[in-house]
DNA sequence: TTTTATTGATTGATGAGTCAATCAAAAATA
DNA sequence: TATTTTTGATTGACTCATCAATCAATAAAA
């Protein structure tokens, strides 16, 4: 079986498997041994090539926020008015991948860690400013500046509560129903500020 | 040592040190070990008085739930109008000891939690609903049914997506902020529909 | 004396991490 | 081409630490 070339190929498989176990059980308390069953390879290969399970969670979690850039990258691309830029970010928030059940379930495992993960919480920060800045940008095409930092604010918070609050599946909202909420939310105080400004 | 009647005064200690260990690890993978010694007891006397770990967590879950109505209802009692109870409860989910960052972070393991164990599930189920509904009850008194719905929604994912925004510690919020984010949602849409309603 | 409170010592399970050994492909050499 | 050497891939078996849970023993009320 020794063909030269796996690491990349094992590092992926562990990776991958990693995110599903943590996304099943809902918790980072999963054993490199249950990982490692998922991926196909014996524990020990698991420590030979990230060292620790520390490690491994790590990439794991970088995994998951690459993945998110990436698509929302892509959707960002395909559009170009301020407006427009917004309900793409709004929409790759809630992009079915990104709302499965499991996933979400990973999500707040990680936040979780970040607790106690110096490096987990540096991860999850990158990811909330990344968040922020880029619905700053577009809000600030929109508003006058300071109204953008505080609507971005507002909107991240709906996004990562309704996300927390789907986590727990009594009542669940739905994809279409959170985006709506959030488009709502963005929308409401755009125009509130117009007709404030219209009127003054 | 052994005077009678320290059942409730072991019980309320162990609770007591279980939330703050558990906040200040940010985990419920605590050892009933520590949580014994910032009791000031012997493992073996939790394991007594609660049988297992999971049910000393459980009761550690329904205390914070219990201060948390407690204080809603107080709150509740002061005011009479609407849209002031609307004020109170928003105040009252931001309120310092429940902002604090040991708080905030239990709050994150417990809703981890919830992914594995369908008790603990159940009571943050109950805490989601009654927020809402209470949030609901004043809505329906300042607008139309349907509205007050989906507005509790967003009030109610704001709240939650402001604390999980916390627990990062970049950029904190502050109180005062959160407070002042939410109660512009909450204003923003109830005005909106009135001057819809005034327009058609 | 019976009951309640309390603990030290112990057990059994679990799981991360290590290591020496194996196996097969690739590279070097004859 | 045939043979030897090297190297990457892989694992089984093991160690070591941690921790929940148990239990028998003790001490002080009632």
């Amino acid at each position: 079986m020794p063909k030269v070339g796996m690491e990349p190929v094992r590092r992926k498989a562990l990776v991958d498997a990693a995110l599903r176990v943590i996304g099943d059980q809902g918790t980072l308390a999963v054993t490199m041994s249950e990982i490692a069953r998922q991926a196909g390879v014996s524990p020990a290969l698991a420590h030979h090539y990230f060292g620790s399970k520390e490690q491994l969670l790590i990439e794991t979690i970088r995994s998951l926020l690459r993945q998110l850039r990436d698509d929302t990258v892509t959707a960002l691309r395909a559009v170009a008015s301020p407006r427009e830029r917004l309900s793409a970010m709004i929409r790759v928030s809630f992009q079915a991948s990104q709302f499965a059940p499991d996933t979400i379930a990973a999500w707040l495992a990680f936040y979780s860690e970040a607790q106690r993960s110096e490096e987990v919480r540096r991860l999850l920060v990158v990811y909330a400013r990344r968040l922020r800045s880029n619905l700053v940008a577009s809000l600030k095409a929109l508003c006058p500046d300071d109204d953008a930092e505080r609507i971005a604010e507002g909107a991240a918070a709906m996004i990562d509560g309704l996300y927390i609050r789907q986590s727990l599946r009594s009542a669940p909202i739905g994809i279409e129903a959170s985006i709506a909420l959030t488009e709502d939310y963005v929308t409401s105080h755009i125009d509130r500020l117009h007709s404030q400004g219209t009127a003054a």
